[in-house]
DNA sequence: TATTGTTATACTCTATAACTATA
DNA sequence: TATAGTTATAGAGTATAACAATA
């Protein structure tokens, strides 16, 4: 009894495009790699963390674009997993320095092979150009 | 003290990006457009219960790609607000057809207006043919 | 005065599981 | 057996407000 519904151009709304394109994507990685117990923003932090050792709180927060609140929660449940680690900054005492454990590195590295994997099932219903396009349209929304 | 961060080549990552441009979109309709008292999605919701008198709970679920559970909480607090009601449906004992009150249409008026104006917000930074290509790269994306 | 980290709190969205009634 | 609605529950993400320590 699917009855014909009427989206009364409900559809060209382009922030519901959006909401509903960032619910496949969450649905499909959690679907497909929440074996990992990390979600794509957790493995985000530990990125970072990895390629910039010494990060702080508020570098996390300008990179992703979140709230400081936003970044404690984040970092809070990483580091009782003992990913990521902190340290006092030795030149600005108000920051904190933040690390990868030895845990963390091997965990993002299994991190990286699902984002690959994941971004392949993302990636394949586009051509290269498409992809180019899409990525550099996206970037141009933002806060 | 804006340290240079190391992306490491995260801002490549499509999901990254189509989340940041959700999340850049709900900023922004909920700054501009709090006062409504009305998300986005509730928004969804009451479009297309005034396009389609009678709807039932699973349509909605269908149109808006969602949860039946969370369909109903979306649901529930549209009736506490009574701009949604609901009546049994005639064919099908199982079905909750639902229709907008008389507020409900007065607000979905109002909502649709600022709808208008945050998509304005949104399509000003694209052409008319971007526009259209980010609709139809965008719809490709789904579960 | 501004920045960094922190805590408390709250709301939206999402989903799973188990249940009832109806088809 | 399958579908429609419901409830309980839980977790992720987001944000505001207020505060202490440091710059």
């Amino acid at each position: 009894m699917a009855a014909e519904i009427d989206l009364d151009g409900l559809d060209e709304v382009l922030g519901l495009r959006i909401r509903r394109a960032h619910g496949a994507v969450q649905r499909h990685f959690a679907d497909n790699f929440g074996g990992l117990g990390l979600t794509q923003k957790q493995i985000s932090v530990l990125w970072l963390a990895g390629a910039n050792p010494g990060i702080a709180q508020t570098d996390f927060a300008r990179a992703l674009d979140m709230d400081r609140a936003t970044t404690m929660s984040l970092v809070h449940a990483l580091e009782r997993r003992t990913l990521l680690a902190r340290a006092p900054s030795r030149t600005d005492r108000r920051r904190i320095a933040f690390r990868l454990t030895a845990e963390g590195e091997r965990v993002l590295g299994a991190a990286k092979v699902a984002i690959r994997a994941h971004e392949a099932w993302l990636a394949d219903r586009f051509t290269a150009s498409e992809l180019t396009q899409l990525r550099r349209l996206l970037a141009r929304i933002h806060r």
